[in-house]
RNA sequence: GCCGUCGUAGCUCAGUGGUAGAGCACUCGGCUGUUAACCGAGCGGUCGCCGGUUCGAAUCCGGUCGACGGCGCCA
């Protein structure tokens, strides 16, 4: 055993060369072990890297402890830095001491695993690599959409998670009990927002929302985390220029800050990611029809996009392309009627590949007829929305709003085949375990 | 909700009607420069579950449960 050391030293340090020569002490898990007879080669991971360490018989005095260890069993190790080509990595720590913190059971992930054993096992699986880089990248993410908007002046608002009411007529909502009664867990925190503008003005917000609809994709989540932002006096064109200001924003942090995990995880394509800048494509809905159908798809107008039309639109463009105008039977109560055509609203979808729809937003409607007859054509009870309907009674404002799957924003930047591995612990349809 | 694929050792899989298999992991032994170390030995099973056909079922049939992949719906 050794004395307790005040400073540890972080592995990627070490494989950068500032240490060589230097004794220094690590303190991590143990990622691989090879053991050799009187020497033991321990690979050590911490958070921001994995280096080889090499202990004899000789060079410690507990090497019959430590010659057993088993995989992710945590240790501290101090040595010298030795630079040395046989280590992968190029460094090594030739140790002098190793105090064992704990001895590990034997660890349930092999080398072969499956979907379904990694998800069974998700909270040992965040200790690989590849769920760092993942979690690292997304926690980039969040830090850069709330820097966009509170730098635009924008102010974080909260709406309840436990709600009476719906928000769009077709989504499926959770319920729960509330002493008797039933409410729901929320999945949009727009109508609160469309409230809460006339007294803070630009709002936004980074919450769960929750959708009880089946989609067995690789794009849905039941439980996912919803940025959201609603302004006053913001009309449609301010509104995707906002979008797509967020957008370049976030994919400028996390360029500047993860590039290493983005390389890795993208398996070393990253032109298409630093082709992310202003200004995105912008096509009608109309003008999209008339594109799928050149291209041989099957889709008439009226029709709302499938995924292989999400897909044939990405594919066309080489980066992110807003849809504009779409019909308005296809598209929610809440949106503004196109002035120039009353039968288009002023709504849009962002479309980047893979992953589809990553942002969906309107102007919003503020005539109020129009709205209840809007809503009872959908067999709506108004009088549940009576409360946001006064939204419409005093002072009402031009406003618009956009809504973002913050996962699939991760899941498009770390080009990831499933949605499900950009959130620590994933809720789908048929798993709310671990 | 619809279509499809798969459930065999701790993990990944092979096994198409006749005594349950391999690699890895783990345990023991060997090895002073390993790179997913290697060599030898050992441990390890209600073949998802229920029923049926058969002298005999992991294998064929019916049902059921679970997971995964895709579509639809959406962010």
């Amino acid at each position: 055993m050794h004395e307790k050391h005040a400073e540890y030293t972080d592995v990627n340090e070490i494989l950068k060369g500032e240490h060589t020569g230097e004794k220094v002490c690590i303190r991590g898990w143990i990622h691989r072990t090879r053991n050799i007879g009187s020497m033991v080669f321990l690979n050590i991971r911490d958070p921001t890297g994995v280096v080889q360490v090499m202990a004899s018989s000789d060079s410690v005095e507990n090497y019959e402890e430590i010659k057993p260890l088993l995989l992710e069993s945590s240790v501290e190790v101090c040595g010298e830095v030795a630079e040395d080509r046989r280590a992968p990595g190029g460094y090594e720590v030739r140790a002098s001491g190793v105090n064992v913190i704990h001895a590990a059971g034997v660890f349930p992930i092999q080398e072969d695993h499956s979907v379904e054993h990694l998800l069974d096992n998700r909270h040992l699986w965040l200790r690989s690599t590849y769920m760092r880089d993942i979690l690292t990248v997304r926690s980039t993410v969040f830090g850069a959409i709330h820097e966009y908007f509170r730098a635009n002046g924008y102010k974080e608002f909260q709406s309840p998670i436990l709600t009476p009411l719906a928000c769009e007529g077709g989504s499926t909502l959770f319920p729960v009990d509330y002493f008797g009664d039933e409410v729901y867990l929320a999945q949009s925190w727009q109508l609160y927002a469309e409230a809460a503008i006339f007294s803070l003005g630009k709002i936004y917000t980074m919450a769960p929302s929750f959708r009880a609809e089946k989609s067995r994709t690789a794009r849905h989540l039941t439980e996912y985390w919803h940025a959201e932002t609603e302004a006053p006096w913001l009309e449609f064109d301010g509104l995707v220029e906002l979008a797509e200001g967020m957008v370049c924003n976030v994919v400028k942090r996390v360029l500047e800050n993860n590039r290493e995990e983005l390389e890795r995880l993208r398996g070393g394509d990253m032109d298409y990611l630093l082709r992310v800048k202003s200004p995105f494509h912008r096509i009608t809905y109309q003008e999209a029809i008339h594109k799928l159908n050149e291209a041989g798809l099957d889709i008439e107008y009226g029709d709302d996009f499938g995924a292989p039309h999400e897909r044939e639109l990405t594919d066309i463009y080489d980066k992110p392309v807003f849809v504009t105008h779409y019909p308005q039977e296809i598209k929610a109560f809440y949106m503004k009627r196109a002035p120039e055509d009353e039968s288009k609203v002023l709504g849009f979808d962002l479309l980047v590949p893979h992953v589809g729809e990553l942002i969906g937003g309107s102007q919003r409607e503020t005539d109020i007829g129009a709205m209840e007859s809007r809503l009872q054509g959908e067999g709506e009870d108004i009088t549940r929305y009576g409360w946001f309907l006064d939204t419409r009674r005093y002072g009402s404002v031009p406003h618009s709003g956009f809504g973002l799957g913050v996962e699939r924003l991760v899941t498009w930047l770390c080009s990831l085949e499933h949605i499900r591995d950009s959130i620590p612990f994933p809720r789908t349809p048929n798993r709310y375990r671990p």
